[in-house]
DNA sequence: AACCCTCCATACGGTTGCGTATGGTTTAGC
DNA sequence: GCTAAACCATACGCAACCGTATGGAGGGTT
């Protein structure tokens, strides 16, 4: 890893966000190689360079959403200097205000999602990054002083009200924020 | 609609539920006239006697299901004579213990949220379905006591509530009707 | 028994997408 | 300035899939 070729590393990326781009617009089965291509402005012969197959890209792909999804937003806020309810209310936020564009941000996440129950490698991603996320909302939810025994259940109704907001959001134009933080008030009595 | 031919509505239904496994299993994408066909036991020939293109069966999908998601749990709801509070718990315990293999069940919902991501006729569906189902949703818990001016954002919690643990009971096992009823409950002060 | 209508199988053409092969163009090092 | 490697375009074979065309089996009707 570290830093490698530059430019050689440059043009995979390149690749791998039109794959998140067209992931986003139309799921995993518009992640078609010519597609990519014509987005890029390239052809296949560049792509069949860069990756031995589809599943090549399919998995950096994985890989790398897995280690933004994981660490991204969990760092920032354990390093926040806040601490309790401050670091809840800013993890709110950040999983509400998250730009767009962003390639790691919040707007791949649903179309993930999705690809992740037709497929079984996503869905492994999937497991552990949710895993990971549920523990660490437990952990601030721990020291914010929510009872032992209720840390799991509130842990999930959060995560759980994050992810279906989302999806709320393109149909009804719903508005994360503030529920969420009614919510996150709510469960701390 | 009534009671049409049988033998022709009964052909016809055959291969609206095989679209709806393929969807399950795989996305919209999976519902391909030669897999359906396939999985039926039969041959694109009888495929397209029922149909005039895919498109058609993909409608006749998105309509059967809006028929049932508006209706099927809500007017049960309504004619259980139970009030206020008793309905809640009622449409929360449906909606968690709904079985599975029910082609109207919440097996195919987020299957058909994942569609509606990338189509519009399906996105229109959803639209239609969630902005129903919030208005009920807020009718119960207005009758259920709840404040008026609260009662937006209660509802929208609460449905993201179940649409984020559907999803999450792919990856963890989060058990819905345990974590639902909790947050009902703290809803209702 | 001849007929028709429903329902379906088979065969075809056209399109799209994957992966490979091969040759051409740019860049780096000497 | 030459060479080798990195990088990419073009062209091909192959498989999957859509929609159409056509013929035929089966039951009901007269």
């Amino acid at each position: 890893m570290s830093t490698q070729d530059p430019k050689a590393k440059l043009r995979r990326i390149n690749w791998v966000l039109a794959g998140y781009r067209a992931l986003v617009r139309g799921g995993i089965s518009a992640v078609k190689v010519e597609a990519l291509a014509r987005d890029i402005g390239a052809t296949k012969g560049s792509f069949y360079w860069h990756f031995k197959e589809l599943a090549e890209l399919h998995q950096v792909m994985l890989e790398l959403w897995e280690e933004l999804a994981t660490t991204a937003i969990t760092a920032a806020v354990k390093g926040s200097g806040l601490e309790g309810r401050g670091q809840l209310m800013l993890l709110v936020d950040m999983v509400s205000v998250l730009p767009g564009d962003s390639y790691g941000g919040v707007e791949i996440e649903p179309a993930l999602r999705d690809w992740g129950r037709s497929d079984p490698r996503a869905r492994a991603v999937l497991e552990r990054v949710d895993r990971q996320r549920l523990l660490d909302l437990a952990g601030f939810l721990r020291t914010a002083g929510v009872d032992e025994a209720e840390l799991v259940s509130k842990a999930h109704l959060i995560y759980a009200a994050v992810i279906g907001l989302e999806s709320l959001r393109l149909t009804t134009g719903a508005e994360m924020a503030s529920d969420l933080r009614a919510l996150v008030g709510k469960l701390l009595e």
